[in-house]
DNA sequence: GCCCACATTGAAAACGGTTTTCAGTTAGGA
DNA sequence: TCCTAACTGAAAACCGTTTTCAATGTGGGC
């Protein structure tokens, strides 16, 4: 199944409607290989909606995450990015140069976790892990 | 020394100069065990020099960020504050509950980035990692 | 200890991203 | 096809952050 339909399976399955500029944003993320900020989906969004405006990409947005469908990215300076984020818990590594991301999931820190829930006392519910690095287009 | 002396110090090493406002940011990093925001360090401020501006505290966070003695700690919501980071590469636990933190540095994730790079062909760089949980104060 | 250059300050305004409001529109089940 | 609740876009509100600028304070030199 194509990215679209499968993000658009998932709303539907929720009660949401398919309207049109929604669609055109589930286009433009199910056809990004990268992070893309809200503004940078408006813009694409457009081309394949015309009038579709900001407001409505921050809402479906907003839904999508709420899914689980799509997760925020957190870059040095900022946290405006979003990237596909294909169910279950998962991590991606990110491209310095062209904002590239893929997914991994084989996060392992089952020793490190222990460790740190040893030496600080705290009892460790969640953990975040980002990587940054260099795509293989983008090596010199 | 005092963690305050030691802020103290990194800013005046650099040819800062150590005004008021300057000296009542420091004092309320270091007596916070946990991360806290601009606005909150605001208002804590000024209980040790009353006229100190919001603008002055974001001015003292860039200046401490870019000299490493504080850290911009990313939680789900956003990535609006700061933790102090004892130098060097380190990650934060942060409490959910009361946002406590503490460092912890034997980040020992070489086995991971290794695999991760070989899957991915990604040339990775850096990473980033955060731990949640509950602090032992906060546990039930 | 006093002076002075210049880094630093705070108030207000500007700024940019995000959210709310609200009246008009649209999807999709009956 | 019709009807209603969900959805929409434009504009305004909002909020955290940055810039501007005239006034102030620090700390090295004397």
């Amino acid at each position: 199944m194509l990215v679209e339909d499968t993000l658009a399976h998932t709303l539907a399955q929720r009660g949401y409607k398919l309207t049109q500029p929604r669609r055109a944003v589930l286009k433009v993320l199910a056809a990004a290989g990268a992070t893309l900020t809200p503004a940078e989906i408006h813009r694409r969004a457009r081309s394949h909606c015309l009038h579709t405006g900001l407001v409505t990409v921050y809402r479906t947005l907003d839904l999508l995450t709420a899914c689980g469908a799509i997760r925020k990215v957190h870059h040095a300076d900022g946290c405006h990015a979003y990237a596909l984020a294909s169910g279950g818990h998962a991590h991606h590594v990110i491209c310095e140069c062209c904002q590239s991301v893929v997914e991994f999931d084989n996060c392992d820190l089952g020793t490190l976790l222990a460790a740190v829930q040893r030496r600080t006392g705290y009892q460790i519910s969640g953990h975040w892990l980002e990587l940054f690095g260099l795509c293989p287009n983008c090596r010199p």
